[in-house]
DNA sequence: CAAAAATCTTAATACAATCTTGATAACCCC
DNA sequence: GGGGTTATCAAGATTGTATTAAGATTTTTG
């Protein structure tokens, strides 16, 4: 599984070092050097980082960060230029979870980022719910001691849900990253799949327990 | 509710520092200057908050963690007067959750630990008014602790008004970014879908706290 | 390489949630 | 009290969803 990281920053030097670094460490990137931009891109696709300059030209960094906060947990971790403690105390308290200043080296800001996802990732995956077992390293899934087979499909959208357990994601963010960009638009791709993992992992797939459904929006996995 | 922390520390100047700091954010505190003591007292009691000092006398701060973290998930800043590379991503890398270099500032260091703190409680921000709680992330509202369900609209409208709380938005402000512009000059839908919503989010939907009433106008939530 | 199996796409249908609409009653300011 | 505004309700319309199955496609197998 690569991770989905997003870079906005609009010093392209630096976003080609930070590109550079992150894909030697096998993130799936995607840049921007646009604050606008930037908040487009999070609110159509999910990802499970985000590094944001602060000195951006068309929108303050600072507003970026409240804004995506409004309805995602991703972790952040902010690059700035400015070491002024106000700046700091201001980005982490709107919802930053780490600050590094410029210039700092590759090597803190990868322990930097392992720290983050790791502390992003303890909060959130969980393996297992009700009697239905996950083993990710085999792809191998359980339901009540007994093996179940996935399709590839339908593994691909339970780790999605599950990797963003409690939220709700639309039928495009399903659609853009289990099928890909060119599927926009198709919530019945995402129903009929839904509707084969249900009948697989939940004991009454008439009135699930584990993917609920949000009328209009998308659907949910359901972590209590 | 108050919070407890451990400050694992032997210069005395710098521990008593710690302590001013946190006891003004009414933290519970208990503090050490020796690594073993410092992991015997977190064997036998719970903690939401650990400082550490990487430069011990008797145990190397950096083993201090890995032991720690091999039972407890404890949210961990290490602070340090070694500003090398080597020495962060080392102390990231055993589980450190952040990592900041003396000397540092009273406001950074508590911002620092207002995150770490909402990071492992995988808090978001959450809105409140009243006893209904908002968890935006989530999109999930409860009310007196007792989930509800709101509409797609019905949400739509609430986190409209709620971003502009204590301003009027007129009926055509909120029609154009609920349901569209071409939606102007149909008033009754936005009532029609205010009352549903009063309904579950007031304690007395006829005579309503937060969402108010401008005749003529439009709807103000109200902040107080 | 061809046959078989598995999986995906598509469309159709039934069903459920939500919205729109209009009617009626309540409110409120002059 | 009257005109304008607002609240409430519920039936009907609309939109969104679950489910099924047939055919197309891809993958696996012999």
């Amino acid at each position: 599984m690569t991770l989905q990281a997003l870079i906005i920053e609009d010093d392209l030097a630096v976003q080609s070092f930070l590109q550079t670094l992150l894909q030697s460490q096998n993130f799936h990137l995607q840049s921007t050097g646009s604050g606008q931009t930037g908040l487009q891109i999070l609110s159509s696709q999910t990802f499970d980082l985000v590094l944001l300059d602060l000195g951006l030209a068309d929108l303050d960094g600072q507003q970026v960060l409240q804004q995506l906060r409004q309805w995602t947990a991703v972790p952040v971790i902010v690059i700035s230029a400015r070491g002024k403690e106000q700046d700091k105390i201001q980005a982490l308290d709107a919802g930053a979870n780490d600050y590094i200043t410029k210039p700092f080296s590759a090597g803190e800001l990868l322990a930097r980022i392992r720290a983050a996802l790791r502390q992003h990732q303890g909060t959130v995956q969980t393996l297992q719910f009700g009697n239905v077992l996950i083993d990710p390293v085999q792809r191998q899934i359980s339901k009540g001691g007994v093996p179940l087979h996935l399709t590839k499909t339908e593994y691909d959208i339970l780790m999605l849900l599950l990797r963003h357990a409690g939220n709700v994601l639309t039928h495009n963010q399903i659609l853009r990253q289990v099928w890909g960009e060119m599927y926009q638009g198709r919530p019945e791709y995402v129903r009929v799949h839904v509707a084969t993992l249900r009948q697989k992992i939940e004991d009454n797939p008439a009135t699930p327990q584990f993917i609920k459904t949000e009328a209009g929006v998308g659907y949910r996995f359901n972590s209590q």
